[in-house]
Order: C-alpha cells, then sequence, then structure tokens
DNA sequence: ACCTGAACACCGTTCAAGT
DNA sequence: ACCTGAACACCGTTCAAGT
C-alpha cells in the first residue's frame, strides 16, 4: 500500500543517502566547500551528526559522492554519437561547465583518484581515443595526458573561484589585483609574466581552456593520426 | 658588534619567518599536508601559537610562503642556456620531481593561483614558449596550457601520495586496489577503464608525465611551428 | 617590537542510549 | 535497523598581558 511512488516530489521524512547528498549539494553550491559541515547537514536535515554517519562514512566519502551525482548527471547529457574529436571537445567542455557551476567539485575530484566520478571522465576520454586511432601501446600516455589537464583545469578554475570568493567577493577585482601584482614585477626577472598581465585581464578562460584541448589534440593527431588521405 | 654572522648555520634563538617556515616544511614534508599545525608548530619552535602569527599572516599565507621556498629551490637549481623543447621539458621534470619529493606542494601550488611560486613557474614556461616563435597573441593560451597540465598532474600526483599514505601506507598496494576495482567495473558500460586498468600497476608516472608534454608541445609546434627547412 | 598562553568559536567523529 | 545528542579530541585565530 505504502510502495514508494515512482514519481520523485514525494516528501519522505525518513533520511536517506540521496537526501543526505541533495543536501550537501546545495550546501556546497551555497557556502563553497568549506560550508559542507555536519552541524550545518544535520541541521538542515533536522537529525544529529550520529544519523548521517549511519548513511555515509565519512567526511571525504560524502564529498566525493556529492561530486560524483554532478559529474553522473553531466556525464548523461552527452549525445553520444559524434565524431571522436567532437566528442572529447564536448566532454570537456560540459566538465568545464559543471565545475564553473560548481567550483567545490573541481577540488573534489582532485581527492576522488582513481574512483567513480574520476572513472566517468575516463571512460568517456578513452573511448573517442580509441576511435581515433591511437594505438594501444599508447592510449594510456593519451587518454591520462586529457585527464590531468581536464583535471587540473578544473581545480584551478575551483581554486580561483574559491580564492575570489574569499578576498574580494569579485572575480575581475581578484583578476586585477593579480593583472597588477604582476605588472610589479621586476622587469630583469620576470619580462614575460610582465608582458602577459595585461591580457590576463581580457583573457576568457573557457577558450584557453579550449585551446589547450585542441593543442593536445593536434599533438595526439601528429604523434598517432591516422593520415587517412595519404 | 653583534652584527649578523654572514655564514647560514648561526642557530639564533629568536623567531623569523624563515625558521618558521622551514620548520613547516619539515611537519609538512614528515606529517603531510594535515600535519602542519599551529600546535605542533609552536612546540617545535617553542613558542606560543600568538607568537608565529606575528610573523605570518594565517596557516593559508604560512602554505604558501612554504610552498614557495621549495619552488624557488627548484627553479634556481635550473640551467638556464638550453634549448626551448629542452627548456620546457627540464622545467616540467623539475617540478615533477620536486612535488614527488613534497607531495604537499602540488595541493598548495593550486590554492597560490597568480601568486609567486606559480608566477616562478609561469616565467619559466614563457621565456622558452616565446623563444619557440610562437606569435604574441598565442602566446597566453599556450603558456596556460603548459602551466594547467603541469600543475594538473602535481596536484593529481599530491592527492594519490595523500591517499596511498591514508588508505594504505603503501603506494603498490593503493595502484593495486584501484586496478581491480577498475577490473570489476560493468563491462558494458566500461570498456575503455577496464582495458587499461591491467596498465595501470605497470605504468610510470614520470614517464607519462612527459609524453604528456611531449604531446602539448607537438601540438604548439604543429600549430605555430617555424618549420624552418621547408 | 616581539612574545606568551589562555580563551573563543569552531571542526569531524564516536558511542552509549534510545526507538 | 535506524536515530539522538552529548562528549572527545582536535582545529585556526585572537587578544589582553607581559618583556
Amino acid at each position: 500500500m505504502t510502495k514508494k511512488p515512482a514519481g520523485s516530489a514525494r516528501r519522505d521524512d525518513s533520511l536517506s543517502r540521496e537526501r543526505i547528498i541533495d543536501a550537501s549539494i546545495e550546501l556546497l553550491d551555497t557556502h563553497g566547500e568549506r560550508g559542507l559541515t555536519f552541524r550545518a547537514l544535520s541541521e538542515n536535515l533536522a537529525t544529529g551528526p550520529g544519523a548521517i554517519y549511519w548513511h555515509v562514512d565519512n567526511r571525504h566519502d560524502l564529498l566525493v559522492a556529492a561530486c560524483d551525482a554532478i559529474i553522473a548527471r553531466t556525464v548523461c547529457a552527452l549525445k553520444s554519437d559524434v565524431k571522436p574529436k567532437a566528442a572529447i571537445r564536448a566532454l570537456a567542455l560540459a566538465m568545464f561547465d559543471a565545475i564553473d557551476a560548481h567550483p567545490w567539485v573541481g577540488s573534489a575530484l582532485t581527492r576522488a583518484a582513481g574512483q567513480l566520478p574520476v572513472v566517468r571522465i575516463l571512460e568517456r576520454i578513452g573511448q573517442p581515443v580509441r576511435a581515433l586511432g591511437v594505438p594501444d601501446s599508447a592510449q594510456w600516455a593519451v587518454v591520462s595526458a586529457l585527464l590531468s589537464y581536464i583535471l587540473g583545469v578544473s581545480a584551478q578554475n575551483a581554486a580561483n573561484a574559491h580564492l575570489a570568493r574569499e578576498l574580494n567577493a569579485d572575480r575581475t577585482g581578484f583578476l586585477d589585483d593579480v593583472a597588477s601584482a604582476w605588472s610589479a614585477l621586476d622587469a630583469n626577472d620576470y619580462p614575460f609574466t610582465r608582458s602577459v598581465a595585461g591580457q590576463l585581464r581580457a583573457h576568457d578562460d573557457r577558450e584557453d581552456f579550449l585551446s589547450g584541448i585542441d593543442l593536445i589534440l593536434l599533438g595526439i593527431e601528429s604523434a598517432h593520426g591516422k593520415r587517412k588521405r595519404a
């Protein structure tokens, strides 16, 4: 009689891993990584901290689970029948946007080495890399380069968002500060950094990210290309 | 009369930023990032926590300063008159080795966006990229791709070391666990991940890292190459 | 100027006790 | 099986008070 209704919105009072993860995501989105606290969480869920430990191993487990929920959604939303290079680009951009929307995911991914969320991404890179004709022996190196780059930029962006929030509450102001600090560096020791300080303000993170992906794709082609019409 | 002796080893009892940073590095190297505690630090230095705050803004400041000390040493030890591509490779490897020796540096770098330690690396990438003949308009994209990749792998390696320490106290055991978890994944959903699970145990992180750098360098050449003898 | 160390406002995690 | 909530063992940071 009281079977779970197939719909979604049924407000069940009992605790569950899923409800805990949803509440965690909300906390993380609104207050950043440091906002995920067993005390805040148990208040939002109207329980004690002990109750949460019944469904979840520890804070790290919870963070990875929340991260995985976001990654799973993101990966599932991708179209599957596209050409390999387009697929890699689409995945990369989807990741970038997901982490832009949930900065804490960037740092969580770094700490989830080899675990489910990372594997989801790995798989979505590996399949098109295979399709690209990269030989078996080189696949791991190629895929892990792409993965490292994607995770690296993600973590970086997450850290930037975190810093901007803490220091200035304003991202542009943060970049301005960095740009003027760079301009004030010693001209002999830091010629390059000084020369790009101006570009810093104007640049588009998302575009830079994508041109990094394209650079790696070019490298892959040049190293393992099928050279179709040769 | 009591001028500072020019030598180094004079054991001065008074606190200084430098002594605090040295003690921090020792703590971080022996006990990981979580080992850096104002209590442990003040015990090692035979003072109270308040004394440390006189020389250092806060924990984050301290971590970045410790990180910068390592990066500065690493960058200074590099030879300066080498060909551009060799210089980039040498810098990348030096960073990899430094972070391998001090895993906490990897995560510290991520949180030091735009600050001195990162700028040191940026500059050392930028100069050879210029020498490679990459046009001004593309320099930022190229350099930030390399930087992101290097920092990304660094953070990743740091996290692995941290995880291995926490879970198993043994790095090989950690990789074994991941490899067997990957092998147990669903064959339909994760064909690629399953296929590389075996390679995971055998692979050499350092080599993989370098082939990623080479991939990016290839891409740079192919996009902006001087094609000397064409 | 520099140091002391108690005190404040937090943390994650555990565990006896309840239902 | 699942939840409660007090208690434990920590944190970073501050600040009146000392020298």
